[in-house]
This record gives C-alpha cells, structure tokens and sequence, in this order.
DNA sequence: CATGAATGAGTCTTCATTCAT
DNA sequence: GATGAATGAAGACTCATTCAT
C-alpha cells in the first residue's frame, strides 16, 4: 500500500501491474474467468500480451493474484471494523454498515469474490481455494469471538453457538447484498445496522 | 412428470434424455461447465455425440435444462416441506430439516446448484440465470408468508421485515450446508432443527 | 502391411493416416522437426487441423509415429538383403547393394533418417531415441554375426571384433549415402558393391 | 587466434565473447539450437540480453560463429595429428589415437558437433551448412592424400579409391565414437589405433 | 555501451458443432 | 434416427528482437 520509498524504476513497474490487475478484475467481474482471454485482458490494460506474461507467469497466476489482492482488501476492511475498541454490539453495528459500505463501492466485483468465496469455484485447481477458505474461516472465528465475548459479558443471551451466530451474521449480510447487488432499487441493503442485526437481536418468540 | 401415459417411443426418448442429464450433472458438478466437454459427457452416458445433439441444440441448452431440472427438485422439495398444513413454526423447522436431508444427499451437486444460484454464474448468457432468481426470489416470498403469518397470528413478534427474516433463514442454512460441504466432520450441519431456528427465535439481547 | 481385409472404413482411415504421415515426412524431411507447424502439415495433407489431432494425439506423436515408421521400412528391406540364405560375402554384397538402392530411393527423408539414428537427435525426449538405436544396435549384431560365420567357417580372417566391422560397414555405406545425397554426380555411391567391400575383403598392408 | 598485441578493450571484448560462446555451447549442446532461448543463454553467460545482440546480429549469427569455431578446434586439432612429418601409417595411427583423445575430452558437444556435421541440420538455413561440408570435404582430400602418398610409395596397395579410404576411416572412428558416446562402459573406443586401423590395414580374405 | 522491459507474430492444442453415412 | 469423423475458430503461451534509458 506504501510504495512512496521505492526507486522510481520500481514504483513504475507496480503502477503497470495494478494497471493490469485493474483490467483483468473488470473482465473477470464481467465475464467469468473462462470466458476471458489473456488477450483481451492485454488490450485492455493496453499492454502487449508479452509483457502480461512478463508479470505473470500464467492466467491463473494472475487469477489468483487478484483474487488474493480483492480478498485481501475486503477482509482488511472487514477485521479493521470490528477491531476497534467498543462493546460488542458497536462492533456488529460496525461490520454491517461497513460491509454495505465495502461491497456497495465495489459492485463490480462482489459476485468474482461471491463465486470464488461462497465455495463454488470450478476455475482452479487446489491452493487458492483452499487459501481463501483458510482467511475466510479466520474470519468466522473472529465474529465468533465477538459472540462469545458478549455471551460472557452477559450483554448476549447464550441462544446459540457462537460460531453458527457468526456464520448467520456472516451469511444474511452477504445473501442481503447479492439481492441488492441483482436488483439495486428493490433490495436496498439498509442503511440502518440495526434493521439487520434485529434479526438477531430480538427474538420471533422469545 | 408423469410419463406413464405416453407411448414406448416416447418414454424411451424420456429415459434416454434422463441418461445424458445424468452423466452430465455428475461431470458439471465435478469439473465445471467449461471444464467438460461434450464428447466426455456423451462418452459417459454411453451416446455418440451426435445423439447428445439431437437431444440438445447446444451446450448451453444441455446445461439449462439440467440447471432448471436440479432447481426443480430441489426446489418442490423445499416448497412442499413448508407447504404441509401446521403451524408456522413447524413449517419453518421441516424447512430446515428437509434442506439438510435434500442437500446432504446430492452432495455432489450443491456446489454447482449454489454456483449458479448464489448470483455467481458467469457460464450462461442471460435467460436462465433470471429465471432460476426468479423462481429463487418467489420462493423466498413463499417463505416470508410464513413469517408474515406468524406474525399476523401473534405467533411470531415483528422483529423485522419478513421478507428479510426468509432471506435470514435461507442464507444461514445455505452458508451452513457449504461449510458443512468443506468439512463435513468439522461442521456438521445440525440434526436438531432448532439449534438453528434458535438464531431467529430468541433474541440475543432481548 | 497388409490391410487388405479390413472393413471398408478402416481401410479408408488408414489410407487418411497415410497420407498424413507422408506430409508429414516431406515437410519433415525439409525443414526438420521444430520449422514444421501443425497447420503446415495439416494443409498440405489437405485435412482440417483438428483431423490431424484425431489420428495423433500430438506434434510429438506424429513425428515418432512417422520416424518409427521409416527406420521400420529401412531396416525390414536391409534384413531382408542380409538375410537371404546364402554365402557372407553374398550376404555382404546384397546389403551394400539394397542400402544403396533403398536410400537412394528415398533420397529426401535420408537426412532425416540419419538426424534421427546417428545420434543428434534434440527434438524427442527419451523413448523414441532409445527404442531407435535399440534397433540400429539389434541390425548391428545381426550383420556382426555374418562376419563372425564368415570367420568360423575360414571364408574371413579373424582380423578384428565382428561387431567392428560391422560397425565399420555400416558407418562407410552410410558415409557414402551423405556425400552422394551433398553431390549427387561428384560422389557417386558406386554400383558395384566390391568397390566399397574391398575396403574390408582386401588388406592395405597385408 | 592470437589476441596478445590487441589493445585492452579489444582484448576484453574477445574475452566477453568467448564467454558468451563457451555458455551458448553448453546449453546448444544440452538441448539442441531450437529448445535454448536468447534469455538462456544471457543468463548463464552473466549479461544482459541486449549486451548478447551486440555482439551477435541475432540467434543464428550466434549459432554459427560457435559451431565453427568447434568444428575449426576440432579440424585443426586433427589437422595437426595428420600433418606431422613421418611414415603414412604413423599419420593415421596418429589420426585415430588424436581423434579419440579430442572428442573423449568434449563428450557433451560432440552430438552438436555430428549434428552439424552429419548432414542433419536443419536449424541453419544455408550458408553454415555448405561451409562446413566444404571444410570437411578439404580434410577428408587431405586424409586422402595420404592414403595416395602410401600407394605411390608403395608401402599400401592399391584396394581402393583413396578417397573412399578417407571416407572409410572418417566414419568408421566417428560411428565408434558415437557408439561409445551412448554408451562409454559398452562400446570403449579402442586405446590402441590399430585395432580400428586393421580393418583397413589386413584383408578379411586376402 | 550495457541493460532488460516491451513487443506481437507464431505455435500447439482443444472442443463445440456439423453432416455424410 | 444414431453415429462419429471432420472441421476450424479460439486460446494460452513462447521467444527473437528492438530500443528507450
């Protein structure tokens, strides 16, 4: 993210690397990984396909960095919202308004990372599956620790598993996003944390 | 659905369809739509590839209807799960229920049907993709019916929009049958409904 | 060889085959392994590329399936010549004669011929070299074992190692194929086979 | 040939280039001229590619500067065993025991060296071809010369076009050294001339 | 003068689709 | 109506060569 001390011969390469990510995350997005060439993605960085190659050593090398690079932002942004200090429930709040925030700004790319997160991935082969699996279960753990704290804090009633709050949390705000991201004006993902966390919040019966 | 009345060559042409949908469903699931290849699926369910083309126009169409035909199945399952007559909350725990039995059974093939019905498709074209999310988006309305009863009975307090509760319960079972997927020991998808249903029914803090 | 009883559509498949591998060894034979595309051999074969594939599974295989088939045809026509019953030096003479006359029918696939069996062959990994000298080895032995009779029976002096001699025949008769295949008319391969036996038969300084 | 007197930067630039040869020569006579890369050979002679180009107009100047200057270390190398004054018997001991000692201490580009020289090329378009031909052609009339010398001196008889005798003895010490090239414990080139030379020198039935 | 990043033509190979038998 | 051989467009990747720094 700081590349400001690096030699000027340096600096300019990476600015050409994320000018192909950037390319290649907008056909992927788009079209799927299959059904975009190496081609296509060299003219749209405008680039030669040669020099793609220079930077990475296959496609799915170059899947797979952006991939990574796409997850890694998200999940950064996600772990700094409810990393900061305050009562559990300020955390909550903090991870849906940001999630909104996040995938709201990256449209374009929440189905890639949906595809290649939500475990339906046939593009390729083991390692960044897996990978990504691994981060996105770390995840989970950290919401689920989030749970239990306020399970122990007895600021939450112990109704279920921390771990299955933190998949549920983890999924409705996700599922709530791909509906808006399908149909923007007749899914609005709320504004308001709580119209959300209520859900979880308050019980249907109890 | 009912082929008993029709005449022998017409049920054989049925059975036949029924083999290449088979032999298709167990290699898109295992490999992907573009990482199969016609010949494969012809050679597996035994046709020359000619045959596949007489039953199919293409690839896509082959894909489709095999898409819509698992959609279906699983789809009237779930449907006639929380359609039985009872009260809401035992509709809701048949629902979740009948998905786990629905899903665990047809290991296989989640991935793909999740693939294509988590928004994250990019193997076809416009056409089925809007119908099966708009099969998805009625039976999400189909179970929000139920919650607004409840409601409406005073069974159920109103915590929240029910078309959002359906999504609710619908990603949290999903989310739970993927990591149930991964790691079958690790996660297993509970037997009592209402280790899940407890997420909904009693409130964290209320 | 002799494809005579084969249904109609084998025969023709064959024929197909046929023709794709004499392409094949005359842009071989012209340019070498590596200046030969796909496509240029596909063309002048006059099939599709892909027909190409449906006979060979790749570049590689089509250049052993053809080289086999060569070293296959030229040895069969020297064992023959060699193996006529007879006396040694008959048998001698009818092999430097059939090696003359097989190679010069074949003039533009000798150098090939000789790139592949004399040991400079870059262009196949292991299997096809090692299967070719295998047999050039195996030729070897059997004419070394015309000089060891001719000595166990008194018709040769036992003046050096059978299998040098054979060695030494060999390499001379096909020494003498290259200068001629260079310069047809300045080195001309002699048609009387004592010009080249007496080398052997006759002793310089005995 | 001999640099001494050139001034320091001629002299370094030779020695640059040499060094670029002697890494070229190594990896050609590994993988053969189409399967080694400009890059590779940059690598491992420790400049950059473009220092490569220039001193060589491009990968076939490069090739052919090193295949002669081989073939020249080769020729002159056998030109001088032939070339010392005495008997013609000596010269040819002298031949094959030279022979024997130079390409047992070059084992790794000898394949090259045959490749080159065998009449199996087909990575130079003209030009490297016709010149080595021609210089091999110059030593064999000069191996000739001596088998005439020994024919007028009445110290051989006369068996065989001296030539032909030339060519005789060419590719009888190169096919052995091929053979033991392949394998070193099998086929050991003999350490005493006259084991090779016999077969010239004393008659199979004369 | 050395450097090495950029270029893009050229290559092998796959596979959906057609159609003569 | 079934067959499967033939087709050729399309795609991933390589590498000799150039040229701005």
């Amino acid at each position: 993210m700081d590349h400001a001390k690096l030699p000027r011969r340096e600096r300019a390469k990476l600015v050409q690397k994320q000018e192909m990510l950037d390319a290649a995350l907008d056909l992927f997005s788009e079209k799927g990984y299959r059904n975009v060439s190496m081609q296509e993605i060299a003219e749209k960085a405008e680039f030669a396909i040669g020099t793609l190659y220079n930077f990475f050593r296959n496609k799915e090398d170059l899947y797979k960095a952006l991939i990574k690079e796409m997850a890694g932002r998200f999940e950064e942004a996600l772990s700094k919202a409810i990393g900061a200090p305050g009562k559990e429930i300020e955390k909550l709040r903090s991870y849906v308004k940001t999630k909104g925030e996040v995938f709201r700004g990256n449209a374009s790319v929440i189905r890639l990372y949906f595809a290649e997160t939500l475990g339906a991935s046939y593009n390729i082969q083991a390692g960044l599956d897996s990978e990504l699996r691994e981060r996105h279960g770390t995840f989970l753990r950290t919401l689920a620790v989030i749970f239990e704290d306020g399970m122990r804090r007895k600021r939450f009633r112990k109704i279920a598993d921390p771990y299955h709050l933190a998949v549920a949390l983890d999924s409705l705000t996700s599922a709530l996003l791909l509906l808006w991201l399908e149909e923007p004006d007749g899914h609005p993902y709320p504004e308001d944390p709580d119209a959300i966390l209520n859900i979880l919040f308050k019980g249907l019966v109890d």
